[in-house]
DNA sequence: GCGGCTTCCGTACGCTGTACGGTCGCAGGC
DNA sequence: GCCTGCGACCGTACAGCGTACGGAAGCCGC
């Protein structure tokens, strides 16, 4: 179900398709009745509804009222499909682009580290793709470019730049999808899990206030490096 | 190829089998030829060597020398032996306790974080499985007892322990398997990334530098909340 | 009108997880 | 020692997957 990208001919025909680049264009023949964009909103909408293992090729081409080989005529495959789904969306984050480039660095470092988590939380399979490392399209460049302006200007040099940015998103990456109950049975022998069981089972323990609790640590982290950037 | 568990009564018998309970044992006819172990530690063996995509049963059986039908009388399905395959993993992780429970809280956080990420260096296939939440097993148990010993007596309330063990693994998924460098050439439009591209890429920036980077400041964050607990 | 290119897609192949049911070997009762 | 029955092993089969191949059909330039 994974389905890589294999033939070297299809990374350049991805890079292609993510920068729309229009096709060699010597006009002739029947004209497409699709196009890339009807297919990756469909494979996105059903991914978002269902999940990545829901996305067959099939279905994807059920909801277009096509044929499964018809994609083929537009995409190399599945892989690069999922490529292009990912660069889509990412085209939603930051929608003001102000929004992270104003203010002073904690807020512009908050606004980006809350957008991108409800961006994963709508999009889940978008840490799935993004495991894969699929190529930079537009809008994942866009977004790069966006978060380093936030912690541009502070006296930082570029690779701290950079491994902040990482850092960010890998928090964050991190940080959604965690923490499930144990049974709570089975913990004779575990003293202090049994003990932290016990007192954050009857406060809720939300993954919303570890969140928050994550972020704190880390924008404080993150203070101590700009007060002082000498490493 | 994901696999989850559906039925329900499959879940009961997967915790069963992640605490290795005797079955029913009314001992009569023909005794197994095989157990739940050696099947666990071939499937292993297989995500480790070629990854999840390749982890077939019939693969797995066809290591073990054995038809394919014959791993679902010890198993339930795939989900299932995933789930046992990273309860098995995570028991390698803090093989001496006393590395994360001896010196002062940051030596223990920080061994706490590189056992972390070698074990998902080690195990790439866990981050995928941890991501659809499992039971947690003995040994998911035992770990997280072991790192929230890490951070225990440090006058903490125990949801802010809880939280501080997430982040700490949360900073750890986030961080392997990060960075692919953007194709050089469509950097216009991009001025902060196309500075810093160019500054970074004549350094060599490795995700060691990176995630060496990001545990100081995440050190650092932690190490203003200890100082002082008052949220 | 026609030749040729392009798009659409039916069929087919090898793979997947797993439901079903048959076969066989071992253990207990007599 | 034999019979009975249970449990382990696993061959076959089915639905669904990604996708290679090649035919059918539509549209363009001439």
């Amino acid at each position: 179900m994974s389905t890589e990208i294999h033939r070297s001919g299809d990374r350049d025909r991805l890079e292609a398709l993510l920068w729309r680049a229009a096709p060699v264009s010597g006009r002739t023949g029947a004209r497409p009745a699709l196009g890339i964009d009807p297919i990756v909103v469909a494979a996105v909408r059903l991914a978002d509804a269902e999940g990545l293992a829901a996305l067959s090729m099939r279905r994807v081409a059920g909801e277009l009222g096509v044929g499964a080989m018809t994609l083929y005529g537009h995409v190399p495959g599945r892989g690069e499909l999922l490529a292009l789904m990912l660069d889509a969306v990412l085209g939603e984050l930051h929608p003001d682009e102000r929004s992270v480039t104003s203010g002073n660095w904690r807020a512009r470092l908050d606004a980006v580290a809350r957008a991108n988590r409800t961006f994963l939380l709508r999009h889940p399979w978008a840490a799935q793709v993004t495991a894969d490392r699929p190529p930079m399209g537009p809008n994942a460049l866009r977004k790069y470019e966006l978060e380093l302006r936030a912690v541009d200007g502070l006296g930082l040099s570029e690779p701290q730049m950079d491994h902040l940015v990482t850092l960010v998103d890998g928090f964050i990456r991190g940080s959604v999808g965690r923490g499930q109950a144990p049974p709570a049975g089975a913990l004779a022998g575990f003293p202090t899990a049994a003990r932290v069981v016990a007192a954050t089972t009857s406060v809720r323990e939300d993954p919303e206030r570890s969140f928050e609790f994550g972020l704190e640590r880390l924008l404080d982290g993150i203070g101590m490096l700009i007060v002082n950037p000498g490493r």
